[in-house]
DNA sequence: GGGTATTGGTTGAAAATGTAACTAACAAGC
DNA sequence: GCTTGTTAGTTACATTTTCAACCAATACCC
């Protein structure tokens, strides 16, 4: 019984605070701007950054469950941010795209998301900030048993 | 307009699947072993790491709100791991235990965790760790506006 | 072609969270 | 003592999330 394990050497605990922490200094751009939740956010990031795609796609890349997309597209849709088009070749899927007012927001978060990233990063050294991140993205990709239900972050 | 800026870059964003990917693994033991919430687990691994304390106390030193505290309390009660007393001195206040099965949840899990971080470290090296480790800190203490309701972790 | 399985997406109910309002106990000022 | 303010903790209600069931379209297969 390791008697010193502390919850602050737990990674996983660690991990949670720190992204609790700037999510909630984040939400402030998306949510006190345009109302969006998180899962909106990310739906109209990989919208606006990767281009027109189906909600299946946004979910396998984005690592986000169908019913979060569902809901998102619908609040997104109600803002008049995406336009919906079913394909004519598979008439279950609609391609999502982002409308003129869609594409701003995105512009505006997009921008407030890198100056955001860029003063987090501020506080560390350049190798201090690639390790950090090659380490997230390591973790996030580890063996991922499949697509499920995340969170939202 | 950074056009490159990618949500792959963003931190909040690898933070946020790093976090929900090693919250999901280790879900399974708390939940699947115990039918704990994670806000549970915190409590009960406060309780059981740094002794009785009151609902305050684990609020302060987990930075959780006490809404969830309370309900965690209640639900951990009702499985017979906390044990509530009233402090006689300031009757507002109730110092919670650990009892028997509790503390037996409670060493449990913690080596569950300690093995879980051990193999989760083990794929960097010791300096990565050590940095990835000293980054979070340093994020997750980052201008603490002030206690918030975090969102469970 | 007709059955069965799969896929894309939505919906409803249950569980969990966040927010604010609340009760009870203490503390301070006068 | 009485009023006012603060602190510990609970509760009620609205918002989100999760889970499973669902519909419709396509694919598979004989």
């Amino acid at each position: 019984m390791d008697h010193d394990f502390d919850l602050s050497d737990f990674l996983p605990y660690l991990l949670n605070q720190a992204a609790e922490r700037v999510s909630v200094d984040f939400q402030r751009e998306y949510k006190g701007r345009y109302g969006m939740l998180r899962t909106e956010w990310r739906v109209l990031f990989h919208l606006g950054r990767y281009g027109d795609m189906t909600a299946t796609d946004i979910g396998r890349r984005a690592s986000l469950h169908k019913t979060k997309i569902s809901r998102a597209v619908t609040a997104l849709g109600a803002k008049r941010f995406v336009d919906r088009t079913q394909d004519p070749d598979d008439r279950r899927q609609e391609v999502l795209r982002l409308t003129r007012s869609g594409r701003a927001a995105f512009r505006d978060l997009a921008a407030a998301a890198h100056g955001f990233d860029v003063q987090l990063t501020a506080q560390f050294s350049a190798t201090e900030a690639k390790i950090l991140r090659a380490c997230l993205i390591r973790i996030a990709a580890s063996h991922p048993d499949q697509v499920r239900g995340v969170s939202d972050g």
